[in-house]
DNA sequence: AATCTTGGGTACCACTGCTATCCAACCAGG
DNA sequence: CCTGGTTGGATAGCAGTGGTACCCAAGATT
């Protein structure tokens, strides 16, 4: 298929999927001659999946292309992968340092084992501070209950990665790792509907 | 207190906090004279929360100035002020309409009641859409362990709101639904970690 | 041969979140 | 009462991001 049929298909406009070849975040085509190039059902696949991780994925392009890249090495190890994929999502950004004692006092009670620069453990620091200068600083028993929640999902996600081929392992740990995020948040907001709703009576959501 | 010590006592610079005073995310001091104004504690911690809802919580300035509007608002419902966060946490915006009913059918599964418009709903269709693209629909055995995790969570966000001070019920709610995110998300990385270095070997995460 | 289309390049655009500068009003210290 | 620094208020600019638009010459299509 040529250029413009990828486009069409994928309904990226052509621009855009110029764009991205120049990026590198889309291979460029087996190429037929200097001004023609022929892309297979596979850049299809994977236009889609940028589009995703550009979209709902909420990741930059420079993100991206990180990600994507750590998906195209052959031989990376799932567990590399998966640190890819965390330090490429968006709040991971700043480059201030917060304190994160805190953080790793929160980890040593829930006997959680994790890399001392763990991106998740900035994130998480930073995430706590910001609690506390807003008024709200969050108390241990609550701190302890998304533990739980999140034990039981990273959990289950680690579990399900499939275990026979190595690359389709880190294509799965990406896409799961990503685009899982807003389906939790979703969650996370439907659940507090329901609950706001019987708590707090049903007057309709505005907006 | 002056502007000027505003800016020092929060470290943000002196044009930002003009900027946020612009903006309407920062209310207008008592004016003493045409050109100066006193500023309180109220503003300090004002101020604070801005910074937090701008930074981790991801909020660009017009959902941030929504999302205080409703907290200034004296008489709101919790359940609207519940919506108003909702509706301002980011990737709501894409004016597209996906197909809810895949959404509708795994919420009626658990048994959710929530409004037909629920920003959250949108953004848990459009989230499902994006798995799909990518190549990895979400199986609906993951949806419900994660929908499981998130029950847990939303019904424990609800139950601990403040009863007594409608006002002080609100700030709970605008605070902890936007600033616990980027907690539960980091949470999940981490414990994604955890399982990860205990199934695939303590390789450590490069980056 | 006439008319597309393609790759490749460059320029441009809208938006966002600040930042910088200017100005006249004005207060406070000497 | 003068003088220097600060304030509110306004306007302009700036860097980064994610595209979009246009142009060109090489090559394909009819």
């Amino acid at each position: 298929m040529q250029i413009s049929e990828l486009s069409q298909r994928s309904g990226v406009p052509l621009a855009t999927v110029k764009y991205y070849l120049r990026e590198g975040l889309l291979p460029p085509g087996e190429a037929t001659s200097r001004t023609r190039a022929r892309y297979g059902e596979e850049h299809l696949a994977r236009l889609r999946l940028v589009r995703a991780l550009l979209g709902p994925g909420g990741l930059s392009v420079a993100r991206a292309r990180e990600v994507l890249a750590a998906v195209d090495t052959p031989g990376i190890p799932v567990h590399a992968a998966l640190g890819v994929a965390h330090g490429a999502l968006p709040g991971v950004g700043a480059d201030d340092a917060p304190d994160l004692t805190g953080a790793q006092t929160h980890l040593r009670r829930w006997g959680w084992q994790v890399s001392e620069e763990s991106p998740a453990l900035v994130a998480l620091a930073r995430a706590l501070a910001a609690l506390r200068s807003a008024g709200s600083p969050a108390p241990d028993a609550l701190l302890d209950r998304y533990a739980e929640a999140a034990r039981r999902i990273g959990e289950q996600d680690v579990a399900e990665v499939p275990a026979d081929s190595l690359a389709e392992a880190v294509h799965f740990v990406v896409v799961h790792t990503v685009l899982l995020e807003p389906v939790l948040l979703a969650l996370r907001r439907l659940a507090q509907e329901d609950a706001s709703c019987r708590r707090f009576g049903p007057t309709p959501v505005s907006r």
